[in-house]
Order: structure tokens, then sequence, then C-alpha cells
DNA sequence: TATGAATGAGGGTTCATTCAT
DNA sequence: AATGAATGAACCCTCATTCAT
């Protein structure tokens, strides 16, 4: 059937694309080699290159997929009309959290080898990691307007505060390998997070 | 004269390191060349090898110049019969913040290679920030033993949200190579990291 | 049809052959890629191999394409019985001059990549080329036989003194690309040679 | 002693020279491998690179002691005060076969790769080529003036004759791995060339 | 100490050729 | 006849490290 065919060839470019993932998070990218992701694939080596025009590309493809999905997710609530901060902060929360269940990989390599190597960052990556900045931004200078934050802070600072401690939260995990046991770990931690960002650490009775 | 003689060994040493510090932090780890490091410290490459026994054993010393600063401040922070969380906390920021004015090449690197590049991470390396990790929570634990935080998280996720949203901070200080300007502006930084988690960041009013 | 099948096919294979000569023309033996030469046919680069058996293959039928037509001439000259040495040398002279204007690629490549590279000289190419010079040689010889050469050099030298300068001309007009402007500035072209070689370059005033 | 230091520095490099002209002689440049040339050379793969930037700048360093040479020639012969066109040109001959002599590689390479081969002529080698042209034809126009040449021809023909039965000439001798035995021969070599190209291949009886 | 020549393993990339469909 | 996915040998170049001087 045709449509098994065109199955076969998306399915031996996502095998490379997986591979990837997988070889990248274990040795990063630059010690990560393109035979072992070939190998990984369970594919030969000159392959690679009818997909991806190199190495540089194939790294790129993964960035995108993480980009993409993050600013569908910040376009959805741009133009959302709710004006609920909460709720807008806990699905970008999300996002990281559930991406981290179902692909884990992605979010090791977005942590490890873009949110903080600036050497992988070429103008065009930091572009993109400016620009989610600035639609966090978006959201915690709405919730200044809207009386919800408080708004004796730089907007961006908040957006420092709340994004670091989310990446930390991630990276955390990323770095003891820690698994999320199911959804109530996830609300969990998802709370903490909002909660602590929101009331502060600080004992209120 | 010895002493002479020494210094002068520990001059070459230093220009070497402070070389590695540079090119690593343009290049990133992966892309400093051992001959980048001997021209920046107007050296030949060769002799690189009779101070460090080789690249990875330079990037380890750069790391331990790091990590002993902060292993000593949190002796003292540990040692100190002082009770007062805040200050603790403050003392911790401050740690990071003095040594960005100071040696801003050596938190680029921390950050950006050490922080978040598992790849990087020996397990000895890991040892380490496990164990300033601990060392935080355990200062987290002490707060909240003394009704200064709130027990309702763990000990763990407060000391993962104070981290992030410090790290964050240099972090994206770091990526646009910002300077912090003056002592005064160090202060609001601190206070701003310091008051958003300790009160939230939520409308008080 | 069958006829118009066998058609089909010829004009295949002509396709195929007229990209390869436009293809090794721009960018040389060596660097012509299989896949530039089929794109350029506008097929797909496996069908290549459909019509010729590899690439060394190809190189060859375009190499006999012009062997073929030139040994065609000189037994046409060989078997004539007119002695008049002056139209056979200008004969040559025009297979040159025609087939760059019909078929400038195939001039290009016989002059850069047959008439001196050695590299590409298989020992069954080298003869050819070896038969050719002896049998413009035997031209020469012929015309001193009947004393319209003079005798006091070797035919053999006459020979490289001739070809050398048709080919130099052809050479250096392949080199920037001219293109030769109607029949008769191909008739001065050829009397230049002819002229100059029969009568040299001294001022016979 | 310092003295052979460097003679020993210039001859690890001379000796990559001499095998690279080997090998492209042998194999002509693409095919030329730096591993060949290092394991002719002697040394490790590795170290060609410490004296030349990669393997076409080891081809620049052929061409250019090939044109080093020749203008250095050319010069001397513009500056010449004498007239007399035949010694001109028969220096430019000897040059061509006194480096035939004592560098037969450098010929080869220059008749198969350089001279002919428009693939690997980059801009700047074109250059030096058309301005070998330019000054011959300076010779070729002087002759003209001084009426020792014909000037019912442009000098530009002249040249491209001139230099055509040079070239094919040597080219032919390159072709068959001929040695030019002693320098007898190589007067006849050149008197037969300049004796042709000047008082023509006619029987003048 | 100091130099930089020398080594060679390693890895990215190209591309002719084969082959299943 | 036709396609283009798949293979893998080649080959250039880099660079950490060693070593003779």
């Amino acid at each position: 059937m045709k449509k098994d065919l065109t199955a076969f060839k998306k399915d031996k470019e996502q095998a490379i694309f997986e591979a990837a993932l997988k070889i990248i998070k274990q040795k990063g990218f630059h010690k990560a080699r393109m035979s072992d992701i070939a190998k990984e694939a369970g594919i030969s080596y000159g392959l690679v290159y009818h997909y991806f025009k190199n190495k540089e590309d194939l790294f790129d493809a993964i960035i995108n997929r993480w980009w993409d999905g993050l600013f569908k997710l910040m376009a959805n609530i741009s133009g959302d009309n709710e004006y609920d901060v909460h709720k807008k902060l806990r699905r970008i929360i999300y996002y990281f959290l559930d991406t981290y269940q179902s692909n884990y990989e992605l979010v090791n390599i977005f942590i490890t080898e873009i949110s903080r190597s600036t050497t992988n960052l070429t103008s065009n990556r930091l572009d993109r990691f400016k620009k989610f900045m600035s639609l966090t931004q978006a959201v915690m200078a709405e919730g200044q307007e809207n009386d919800i934050l408080r708004a004796d802070f730089k907007a961006r600072y908040l957006t420092y505060i709340f994004l670091g401690a989310l990446e930390t939260f991630v990276s955390a995990m990323v770095l003891v390998d820690q698994k999320i046991k199911g959804d109530a770990q996830k609300d969990r931690i998802a709370d903490s997070i909002l909660e602590v960002f929101l009331n502060g650490a600080k004992n209120q009775k």
C-alpha cells in the first residue's frame, strides 16, 4: 500500500532522528559520532546524509522539534482570551514536564546543549531563545497589569526567576536521570513550582 | 632566588589558567584548542603540558577554582551559629554575583560547561555538584525547622527553585554578556531574587 | 512501434551523453558527479547505469566520439590520391575548428582531459593518441618525400610543431571561452596557422 | 651547527615538496592522496599539515615554483636592452627544456594540471597564465616593430603558435616519458622549434 | 624550562555503485 | 525502463599528546 511506503520512508528518517536524540543525549553533541547514530538507527553510514545534510542539520532538526512545540504552545497562550496568568504559567510548566515524560532525551538535549551551552548557540538559535524569553515576559507583564503579579519588580526579573525555577527542576531531574512516576507526581511538581513562585518560600503563618 | 623562581612558575601557570578561562569561555571546552590557550598565554603549546597533565586536567583545575571557593563559603555558612536563613541565602547569591564581577569567565564556564552539560560531568564532577545541592538543601531544611521557611514542600524542591532562580539570573546575564554596573545593581538583583523567593510573585495587596 | 522505442532509447542515451559533455566540461572528469549528469539529463541517477556500465565507460564513450570522427577523417586523408599536403593539413585544422563550432564541449574535454592529462590516460587511450600522432606524421613524411616540406627536420618534429600550434590555438580559445564568429573567422584562423607553419614567422621582405 | 638545523627544517619541507611533485605527477592532483605524499616523503601523516595548510596550498606551492622561475626569466628578458628576438625566444624555450631536465615532474605537472586543465584553474592561477601569454606577446610585438617578425598576423596569433609548438614538444616528451639525452639533443630541439617557427616548414629550395 | 616538530587516531563528508521495487 | 534508497570505501583534515633538542 502506498501509505505503507510513505510510512517506511518516514520511519527511516524518524529512526535516525530518535537515534540522534539518544546518542546526543548520551555523549553530547560534540562527542556524538555520525557513525554511532547510524549504528543506533540500524542503518548504514552514508544513509544519514540522505536524510540530513550534515551533523549540524541533524542537530537543528532536533532543536526545531523542541522549539516548534513550545512556540505553538506560546501562540496558543497568547491568543487565549483567558486572563488567568496562573493557568498560562501552569501550561508552560506542563510543556516541560510532559515533554520530559514523553521525550526525555529531547528535554535533556534542550537543557544541556541549548539552554546553557552558549558555544552551540548560532545567532539563529539564540534568537529563538530570546523570543521565548520575551513571550514569557509578556505573560508576566500581563499578570502585572491585571494586578495578579506584584509590579515592584521588572517583568523580566520575574521571568528569570520563574523559568529558572522551572528549568532547574527539570535539570536536576535530568542530572540524576529521575523519571516522573505518574501524573500525580507531575502535578505535585507543577504545584510546587507555581506555589513557591507565587507565594514565596517564607512561612506565612 | 627560590622564591622568585617559584613566583615565576606560578606566574606562568596562572597565565595559562587565565588563558584557558578566556578561550574556553569563548569556544567551549570541546572546541577550545590547547594551541589556542598557549597562544593566548603567550607561550609554546608544549609548555602547557609541563604545568597541566592534559586538557582534562586543565579543565579540572578551572572547575576546582570555582568549587573550592564555593565550598569554602558553604563551610563558613554551615559553621555559622547564626540562624538567619536570609543571610545565608544572601551570601550564596553574593558568591555568584561577586565572582561574576571579578571573574566573569569562571561563572560563564560554570554555567555553560558544568552546571548543565551532563556530558562534561565525570562522576567526580557530578559528586561535587550534588554535594553543593545537599549543602544548600541543609540550609533550607534548617530554615524549615526554625519556622522561617514553609514546610509544606520538600527542602529539596525549595533548593531547586532557589538555585534555579539564581542560576538563571546569572545565565541570562551571561547570555547577553551583561556587565553588573556597580554594587547598587548587584544589591538590587540580590534583593529581587531573595524577595521573590521568600514572598512570592503574587501581588499581596 | 519498435522503431519509436528504439528512438526513445537512443534519445535518452543521447541526453545522458550530452549532459555528461556539459558537466565534464564544467567541472572536469574527476569532479563531475554521476548525479550531476543525471540531473542535467533530467533523469534519475540510477538510470545512467542502465545505459553506461560506469563512470569510466561514460567517459570512454565521449572520448570515442572524438576519436571516431578524427580517425574517419584521417582514413579519408590517407586514402586520398591527392598529393596536396596543404589540403590535408587544412582538413585536420578544420576538423578541430568545425567540432569546436558544432560541439564545443567535446573539443574542450579533448583538450583538457585527454590531450594533456596523462592521469586520465589508460594505455588504451594513449594508444589512440599515439596513433593519431603517427598518422599525422605520415602526412608530414609524404610532404617531405614530395619536396613540399623541408626534410632537414624529422617528420616527427614537424608533427609536434603543427599539432602544437593547432592545439594551442584551440586551447587558448577554450581558455577564454571564445566563440568562433562565422566561417570567415574560422578561415582566417586556419590560414594563420597554416601560413606560419609553412612559411614561418620571420619577415621575408 | 645552527646552519644544519635550518637545513633540517628546510629539508623536511623540501622532502614533502618533492614527494608531492612525484605523486601528483604519477596520479594527478585529484587522485594524489595526502597519505601517499606523506609516505613518499617518509614522514607521518599530520606533518604535511605542519608545513602546508592543506592540499590546495601544497599544489599552489608547486605551481608557484614554476611560475616564479618563469616570471623571473620573463622579467630578465623584458629588461634586456638586446633587441634580438631570436635570443629571447630561445631563452623561453630553454626555460622549458632546462626545467624538463632538472625537474621533470614540475614540467609534467605544469603541462597536465595547469596548462590545459581548466578545472584546476582558480582565477588566480588563470591570471598568471594570461600574464605569461601577454609577456610573450610583447616579445612578439617587439619583433614585429623591428621588422624581424612578419606583421601580417596578430602578435597574439604568433604567440599561440610559438607557445603551442614549444608546449606540444614538451608534452609529447612528457607523454612518452622521454628523457633529454645531453645538451646536444636539447640544442637540436630548440633549434628545430625556432627554425620552423621563424622560417616555416615549407621547403624553400 | 621551553620549543615546536612529529605522530596518528579519529571523525565528518562525498560519491560511485548496487539493488529492491 | 525507471527510481532513489541504501551501502561503504575513501579521503581530507584536526588536534591532543609526545619527544628530541
